[in-house]
DNA sequence: GAGTCGTGGGC
DNA sequence: TGCCCAAGACT
């Protein structure tokens, strides 16, 4: 590694944090509490900001404490969960609050084995609590970091298809050794692989660090890997799930089997896609009645 | 490690 | 219009 690299990681540290503090946004969940931010990142995993902050508010409101939302029974958070789009994050939300109920006294906990362990946060969601909920030092890789450093660092497109142990290797070396500097860079570089180095039509004109930019210098080349190829969607069992699913949480008297499996015109896919959302229990039968 | 898992909006 | 993408986790 050239010995001037470590030079142009702090220069582009400090030209992100500087460039966040004059244009961060005002999310709530910001000024929120290790609750709120435990909320948003479950909410936020696959789904757009714009989305969340309706659903964020009204969760927040309704159980502004992980005992609140430990209380009730899984159904009313899928319920709650409304369109957000996969609903499990609901379910292990809720079981997320029932286990810092009763293993952590109703507190999240800060540190990031703890967190781990909590049910639906993996190594991105652990290291974000951490880092925005309490200040600590964690690597934080999501989608819009990992794509900020694959462009400056080596002047590609878009980073592999999923995050590789490469990567989370050169996070760790773009850290600040001290906690609050390490947060401050987090949120920093997270927010502007969001808003300026975005996937489709950068806004590199905006960006603080384009002269330091190693995609921009070799002239934007083309991502040429592996392609990244999208979700199939029409005709899938996720699409008949998301249609059963829907007409039970419209339904909150609860939907005859048969009326749910009409909803879908391939009978042996309604089938399996119920039998699917029974066994994960996003979906329950009581006398004869599917609920959520 | 590749597959699975929802939903809506922008281009 | 269809495709791509959005603060991933889990198996």
């Amino acid at each position: 590694m050239p010995k001037d690299d470590a030079l142009d990681r702090e220069l582009v540290r400090q030209r992100v944090v500087e460039w966040f503090s004059r244009h961060r946004r005002d999310l709530p969940w910001r000024r929120s509490t290790p609750w709120g931010v435990v909320v948003s990142e479950f909410m936020l995993q696959q789904t757009p900001v714009s989305r969340v902050l309706g659903p964020w508010q009204e969760w927040m409101d309704r159980w502004p404490e992980p005992d609140d939302l430990a209380a009730e029974e899984p159904g009313a958070a899928v319920a709650a969960w409304g369109r957000l789009g996969y609903p499990r994050r609901a379910q292990r939300l809720h079981r997320a609050a029932r286990t810092i109920s009763e293993l952590h006294d109703g507190q999240v906990p800060r540190e990031l084995d703890q967190l781990r362990a909590l049910p639906g946060v993996g190594q991105y969601t652990a290291a974000a609590i951490h880092s925005f909920a309490f200040g600590g030092r964690a690597v934080v890789l999501d989608t819009n970091i990992r794509r900020l450093l694959v462009r400056v660092e080596h002047g590609r497109e878009f980073p592999p298809v999923s995050a590789t142990a490469q990567e989370w290797r050169e996070a760790e070396a773009w850290l600040p050794e001290a906690p609050a500097e390490a947060a401050a860079w987090a949120a920093a570089s997270m927010e502007l692989g969001a808003l300026v180095c975005t996937a489709r039509s950068p806004r590199c004109g905006d960006c603080p660090v384009a002269e330091l930019c190693a995609w921009r210098a070799a002239g934007y080349p083309r991502h040429d890997g592996p392609p990244r190829k999208g979700q199939a969607w029409h005709g899938t069992d996720r699409q008949c799930r998301g249609v059963i699913l829907d007409l039970v949480r419209q339904n909150p008297d609860g939907v005859r089997v048969e009326l749910a499996l009409d909803a879908w015109a391939d009978r042996e896919q309604a089938e399996r896609s119920l039998a699917g959302l029974l066994t994960d229990e996003l979906v329950r039968e009581r006398e004869g009645l599917l609920v959520l």
